[in-house]
DNA sequence: TCCAATTTGATTGTGTACAATTTAATAGCT
DNA sequence: AGCTATTAAATTGTACACAATCAAATTGGA
């Protein structure tokens, strides 16, 4: 017996049985969070001659298509909340990208806007997918593939969550 | 024009020119991160009750397979680092889930191995990837074709971020 | 034997993440 | 106007996550 997988039990997948099935979606949840921490790890050289982490790229993205944008624009789009981007902004805020400022017409609202270092930070970005894109040599299709299958998967996944904290939700 | 769509660029997949192709790794590795995060919420409320949290659930799946086990074993399975993995395995051991003690054979190592309360928590836990599957309602043949590619994924990821830090390298 | 290189965890410092609470401001109703 | 409910961020507290560094123990020669 010289099983040497170091996963958690990747299966020969032949005929799996009533408790190796349960198994599966952990195992399918754990390689997501297990490729998610890989994706920030092989951004984070990428990205450190830009100054940037992989949350602070996502970010970036999102203010280079359109500023200025709200602290729940962002969170919205990133699916992060206040207590996350708060800190997040304000790191990026001391290193000179963002300007932070309440909305005169709510005082409510924060916007935040690129500074010029943070829009000129847009040209050098531009070769950062391919950057990364170089090494992991995927098709097109592949890359269009698991993109669509993880979209389902998130949106399927929402529906759980929802589920589950039933006191967040309006009534 | 009215786009209402919160994502970072979802394009309607028709034509991508280059520009758009770049863009598709870092919806795909957004996507990723995103699904990632809705994972460890989707279990948040389903661990609750069992005073676990994700990280720590996918622990004990490892420990719940085989004990005793080493930081270094639990972190290659697991792909995290001590630095990570000793505030958990002490926050783990205050709950009374594991305990943790030299190894006599060598020093260095620490084995972690489970209480009775740990091994005992192995029959409620059992409830907890139906709960999570029935959820998501994807079918078995879903569930191993996003599982693979996933762990192609990976692979191939893990190959770029050995690429960059080559100073971790033995040489 | 002795000692330099390696291995293994622990520690430190920085940066996400999120639940729960708080504060401030707007919106809506009477 | 005056009051309440809602909304938007910030704050607080807890929990990952990793790079860099440190300390202790083991290993492998010379």
């Amino acid at each position: 017996m010289s099983r040497t997988d170091p996963d958690l039990k990747t299966q020969t997948s032949a005929a799996p049985d009533a408790a190796e099935f349960l198994r599966l979606d952990n195992q399918l949840c754990f390689a997501l969070y297990a490729a998610s921490g890989l994706v920030t790890r092989a951004y984070r050289p990428i990205l450190e001659p830009l100054g940037l982490t992989y949350p602070q790229y996502l970010v970036m993205l999102v203010l280079w298509e359109r500023t200025p944008r709200t602290v729940s624009e962002l969170g919205e789009a990133l699916n992060l909340d206040s207590g996350t981007l708060t800190p997040l902004l304000k790191r990026m805020e001391a290193a000179g990208l963002v300007n932070r400022g309440r909305d005169p017409a709510d005082e409510r609202r924060v916007l935040v806007t690129l500074t010029q270092a943070g829009a000129a930070l847009k040209e050098p970005a531009k070769g950062v997918p391919a950057a990364l894109a170089c090494g992991m040599a995927m098709s097109p299709e592949e890359l269009t593939d698991l993109r669509a299958t993880l979209q389902d998967f998130a949106r399927r996944l929402k529906g759980v969550a929802d589920e589950g904290d039933s006191y967040s939700r309006p009534a």
